[in-house]
DNA sequence: AACGTCACG
DNA sequence: ACGTACGTGACGTTA
């Protein structure tokens, strides 16, 4: 089948302009737009390899519907004239590549990509359609593939027709509907007022038109609701009428003025000089050997056959600096290496990997390297890189240092943590972002950064932490990433419906009760509901306005009926949208759940989680923790174990304290809780009530917080004094605490910094401030971070033993998840009595302290069960 | 993109 | 006389 890419000029040109940085050459021509759109060409091209290919643009002029309706795209701003000046040069671009361009007086280039598409669509042939805007979504059909660039203009993601109503439960056609009903800011389309795009999918779901929308009128819920749609029934069908990509625009076409044909290579490269765009000069398309004629300042080798890289590898001696780029948009599963830089022995390669032809020799070669002990490896990141190279079936040796792991641990306060940002912040050389990996190795700053990054590692005495902790466990989160965890999407699906049922429910009777419909969701909406029309005593308010949290909302509680339902409503839409909606979307193919743990991203040296966050599945109440029984074991004799630290920041603080009394409790596995309570209220243990308990709790979670008596008393609903004399109390009971945490401050105030059991630091420029609040914070900070941050430290040396004696064992059984104190594993049944024993002493002995560690374990067939 | 909110330890 | 717990990430709304 014959295959047409269409490009969509003006959208990829102001995509390419906003998601990269404003590049110049020397001259000062701006050319961030070109090389955005250059590449995304050069990218598309190899990818769908079409036998015809065209670009569209717009047109100064006014098109038709600026005539129907003289708003539209009113209020957009001017373009830059950065990105006016590149649209020649875009242009020119796509001449040296023969490639065709279409503009038309009075329309858009969606318009003439609409008409062509179509054509060519119904002659049989696969179109591709490659734009930045989601309005083009309305063209995909079977044969009419929508590519949209996603994150920039590097990843993009296909539409056909099935895909589109697997997301989105309407049809191409049906788009437009939607578009119609919610409008468009960005074009100034109106929509009908108070419909998003909720709303706007939902009803065009359900009645499949604006037209049957309108003529169904009546069986639409919602008050409101009605009205809008009755009122602005005109401007709907209008702006649906705007939203509307038409296809029949008088154009001369012919397909043979669109086939591809060779570019001239020569006039190419020559542009491409010109601009100073190096870069794009390795991923030319094939063209003629002439490649020796043009001189460029490139020093590096490239590597593309497997002759090359066997030379390669052999010339290896001793250390290698590594940074690479994968390949693959999906989720986690279909991630590969695309192509990695190497700097080694004073010279550098580009292993264009994706590339090499036989991948069996390819392999084996990679293989070889990567898996050579003697043969040192510095990374940036190497986490990814372990994970791509494991499931090729390569287990990495030599791996001595992470540039971003390194630069975290030296100041863990950084927002990122990028190579070239490394390289400005302690080489001081500016590298641009568009392939800083390649320019960082060619220009030998990687191993640069290495020696300086090593030796300030080395100052700051953090080698064991690097070395035995950080390091080792970068194997052990890529290995809880590759691994997942298995989710049962029945039960997911079962959720969902109950919970939707749910929702419809509270929302009616909320809006019975406010006596107006109006989005719950909206705080700002909720805040004149309830302040304004109801009257309700305002209890706090926000930069923005009233403030309507879940402590405002107990308060009001018994004010009005409607509180309790709001409150009901709020819960149960958070786990609908964040748990089950959210989770829904990020089962891999695999049907398990692959979260990414990040270890350079908090301040005190936990783990986060992200895409999804799995630290944060609710457990407190009854109606969210249903969600953990959606988290299922491998297979069905597996069990999940759950094994987590008790009470692990006070035994850590008892720790650093030194503090006899504490360490005693613990000791005699007393309730520390009731121990506490015991102490600050001076009642014998026995008589200590489950209030003073909590109250005790609340105050033992003070001190690890840093406290303040305002706090304290807020949150145990007493006064100021009252939580005054209890901290004194307790202070008095455990007299080296109190040492120790002012010793702590005094020491940040003097180093400007805290420090861990293993070493780990936390800078604290709050606490010299002069502002007494920002002050006040430093303070707390001072306090909190050594205890939160050592037993960070204990458990990553627990998830290292853990791992490594699992592999000892060579049991099949994983870990799967951390959550800060806990570590949740995937267990064999075989392995369980095992396992379990196994787990239990190592968490227990990760690390000796003045207090001993006590991990309580949990097992079920469920994670809701292991609790 | 910023804000408010809320899920977890 | 101030304003206040420590650390995260995701979602929906709004500007």
């Amino acid at each position: 089948m014959k295959k047409v890419l269409i490009l969509d000029g003006n959208s990829l040109a102001f995509r390419a302009f906003y998601a990269l940085p404003l590049l110049t050459t020397s001259e000062g021509k701006y050319t961030n737009a070109l090389y955005g759109f250059t590449n995304m060409l050069f990218k598309m091209k190899e990818e769908i390899n079409p036998d015809y290919i065209f670009a569209a643009f717009d047109r100064k002029a006014l098109t038709f519907r600026h005539l129907e309706y003289k708003d539209y795209k009113a209020g957009r701003k001017k373009m830059p004239s950065e990105l006016a000046e590149q649209f020649p040069r875009i242009k020119q671009m796509l001449s040296i590549m023969n490639i065709k361009i279409y503009e038309i007086e009075g329309y858009e280039a969606d318009d003439i990509i609409g008409t062509i598409a179509d054509k060519c669509g119904a002659s049989g042939m696969e179109v591709y359609v490659v734009t930045g805007d989601r309005d083009a979504l309305q063209l995909a059909s079977d044969n009419i593939n929508v590519v949209i660039t996603k994150k920039g203009v590097s990843e993009t993601e296909s539409y056909t027709k099935e895909r589109m109503m697997e997301e989105f439960k309407v049809t191409p056609q049906q788009f437009i509907d939607v578009k119609g009903l919610m409008g468009d800011k960005s074009d100034n389309i109106p929509g009908v007022p108070g419909v998003g795009e909720k709303t706007a999918f939902k009803l065009i779901a359900e009645y499949g038109s604006i037209e049957n929308v309108l003529e169904n009128i009546d069986k639409i819920s919602g008050k409101k609701l009605k009205e809008n749609l009755e009122a602005f029934k005109e401007q709907a069908v209008h702006s649906k009428h705007l939203a509307t990509i038409v296809k029949d625009v008088p154009i001369e076409f012919n397909i043979e003025d669109i086939k591809v044909s060779e570019a001239d290579a020569k006039e190419l490269k020559k542009f491409i000089i010109q601009y100073q765009m190096k870069s794009l000069l390795n991923k030319l398309p094939e063209c003629g050997e002439d490649t020796e004629e043009i001189k460029t300042d490139i020093n590096y080798e490239k590597i593309d056959s497997n002759e090359k890289l066997k030379s390669f590898v052999d010339s290896i001696k001793d250390i290698s600096f590594i940074s690479y780029e994968l390949k693959g948009t999906e989720r986690f599963s279909t991630k590969v290496i695309d192509n990695l830089y190497v700097l080694t022995g004073g010279k550098s390669y580009v292993i264009e990997y994706s590339k090499i032809e036989n991948e069996v020799e390819s392999l084996d070669l990679l293989k070889k390297y990567f898996e050579k002990d003697e043969i040192k490896k510095v990374v940036h990141d190497c986490k990814n890189l372990i994970t791509v190279l494991s499931k090729m079936n390569i287990e990495v040796k030599g791996m001595i240092f992470d540039t971003a792991i390194s630069a975290y641990l030296l100041d863990s306060a950084k927002q990122n943590y990028s190579l070239p940002k490394l390289v400005n912040d302690y080489l001081c050389e500016d590298v641009d972002e568009v392939d800083s990996d390649i320019k960082i190795i060619e220009n030998s700053f990687m191993s640069r950064l290495y020696e300086t990054l090593k030796s300030k590692i080395e100052e700051q005495q953090m080698e064991k932490l690097l070395y035995e902790v950080e390091m080792p466990l970068c194997f052990v989160l890529s290995a809880m990433e590759s691994a997942g965890f298995n989710v049962n999407r029945n039960k997911l699906d079962e959720l969902e419906v109950k919970f939707r049922e749910e929702i419809d429910k509270t929302q009616r009777i909320i809006y019975e009760l406010c006596d107006e419909e109006f989005n719950i969701n909206s705080p700002k909406q909720l805040g004149k509901i309830l302040f304004e029309k109801l009257d309700l005593p305002i209890i706090k308010k926000t930069k923005t306005g009233y403030s309507t949290n879940a402590e405002v909302l107990e308060k009001l509680a018994d004010k009005h009926p409607v509180i309790e339902k709001i409150i009901y409503f709020r819960q149960i839409t958070k786990i609908y949208s964040t748990y089950v909606e959210g989770l829904k979307q990020v089962i891999d193919k695999d049907g398990k759940i692959h979260s990414s743990f990040n270890q350079t991203v908090t301040t005190t040296g936990r783990l986060s989680s992200t895409d999804p966050n799995l630290q944060n599945i609710p457990i407190k109440y009854e109606m969210g923790r249903e969600i953990r029984k959606v988290f299922i074991p491998n297979n069905e004799d597996d069990i999940i174990l759950s094994a987590d630290y008790s009470q692990i920041e006070l035994r850590v603080l008892a720790h650093m304290a030194g503090d006899e009394n504490m360490i005693n409790a613990f000791a005699h596995h007393t309730d520390i809780h009731t121990k506490t309570a015991s102490e600050v209220f001076n009642v014998p243990i026995e008589e200590v009530t489950s209030l003073l308990r909590s109250r005790a709790k609340a105050v033992n979670f003070g001190i690890v917080y840093g406290i303040s008596d305002f706090s304290l008393s807020q949150d145990l609903h007493i006064t100021r004094k009252e939580a005054k004399q209890y901290m004194d109390a307790y202070f008095e009971r455990y007299p080296k605490v109190k040492e120790y945490l002012d010793k702590t401050i005094v020491d940040a105030k003097k180093d400007g910094y805290a420090l861990t059991i293993l070493n780990r630091k936390r800078y604290i420029p709050e606490i010299s401030a002069s502002n007494k609040i920002v002050k006040a914070l430093g303070e707390r900070l001072a306090m909190n971070a050594p205890i939160q941050g050592s037993a960070a430290d204990i458990i990553k040396l627990a998830m290292i033993h853990v791992y490594d004696e699992l592999k000892k064992n060579k049991f099949k059984s994983e870990i799967i998840l951390q959550v800060h104190d806990e570590l949740i594993l995937n267990v064999k049944q075989n392995e369980f009595e095992q396992v379990k024993l196994l787990v239990k002493t190592e968490m227990e002995n990760a690390l000796k302290l003045h207090v001993g560690l006590d991990v309580d374990i949990n097992t079920g067939n469920t994670w809701y069960e292991a609790k």
